[in-house]
DNA sequence: AATGTAAGCAACCGCCTATCA
DNA sequence: CTGATAGGCGGTTGCTTACAT
């Protein structure tokens, strides 16, 4: 059986809002709040549904929404966390403030992804790009409880690469300096495998640019045997790092998948880029 | 000036998930 | 426990504007 639409569509109003209506719906928030999505129009008088109101209070009424261009160092931030992320949009309007994820979707269909694939295509062009050959590593985590790490970059047909952390269990007791939280599990519980679910984690997908950017070994090097020395160099997380991280809250489930990636890293040497 | 095309953006649609009765 | 509902999210559409021919 088919769901019931959100709403009854007879008789409501689709299509770009008039200037009336932003002020009955503004208005009405301002005094009542926005509790009740559905219940909201029929109370404020508007022959919309609940969800079109909600969503153009969320995308554009809202005092708390940033108009005007997007400046560099938000694109910059938009591109490296869709490199993490992908089209998690809310995941990444939550890291800018005053920006919404419809708006950061619809830059980056516009404008970044764009201006993405022509700077791969130069560096295809103007430089060696080291291939990925399916690298499969299997070493000891000196600096953590793990007893295996292994990472794997698996190439798919398509222009996309996973990245997999993929972890054994450990009996040592837990050390880890790691606190982040993710879908209410800690990172610990994840590495140690607490629970047998988590012996996978399938980390974030990205495209191919992420792994054909010009890197020397000695970055690739240093990258992997330390996550506070990071090159500065033409590498996915370039300069941009450190502002990027720091963007980070401590109480934000981003802080997981940052610190799990690059500390992934750590003490574990590629062979083979 | 007229027409065609591309780009930009607001809004809708349908699915998923959390919550509650 | 189950089903209904509301909110949230990402994908997509379609309108408007800018630019090219």
């Amino acid at each position: 059986m088919v769901r019931a639409p959100c709403c009854e569509k007879k008789g409501l109003k689709k299509g770009p809002w008039s200037l009336e209506e932003d002020e009955i719906l503004t208005s009405y928030i301002q005094k009542h709040g926005h509790s009740n999505w559905r219940a909201l129009p029929k109370h404020a008088g508007l022959l919309r549904c609940g969800k079109s109101c909600r969503l153009r209070w969320i995308n554009y009424l809202s005092p708390d929404i940033k108009r005007g261009n997007f400046t560099n160092e938000e694109e910059e931030i938009i591109t490296q966390m869709h490199h993490l992320l992908g089209n998690r949009w809310s995941a990444i309007a939550a890291k800018l403030p005053g920006r919404t994820d419809n708006e950061i979707k619809n830059v980056w269909h516009t404008h970044l992804k764009k201006r993405l694939l022509k700077t791969n295509n130069n560096h295809h062009n103007s430089s060696t790009t080291k291939s990925v050959s399916k690298p499969k590593i299997e070493t000891p985590h000196s600096n953590s409880n793990l007893s295996t790490l292994t990472q794997s970059y698996e190439p798919s047909n398509g222009p996309n690469y996973f990245l997999e952390i993929e972890t054994t269990s450990s009996n040592g007791t837990s050390s880890s300096d790691f606190s982040s939280q993710s879908q209410g599990k800690s990172i610990d519980s994840i590495i140690n495998c607490e629970d047998p679910e988590d012996s996978l984690v399938t980390m974030l997908e990205i495209d191919e640019s992420f792994w054909s950017e010009t890197v020397t070994d000695d970055e690739i090097s240093s990258t992997m045997t330390s996550n506070t020395e990071l090159p500065n160099q033409q590498h996915p997380f370039n300069n941009s790092l450190e502002n990027f991280q720091n963007s980070f809250d401590d109480d934000d489930g981003m802080d997981f998948w940052y610190d799990l990636f690059i500390r992934s890293g750590e003490s574990t040497e590629l062979p083979e880029f």
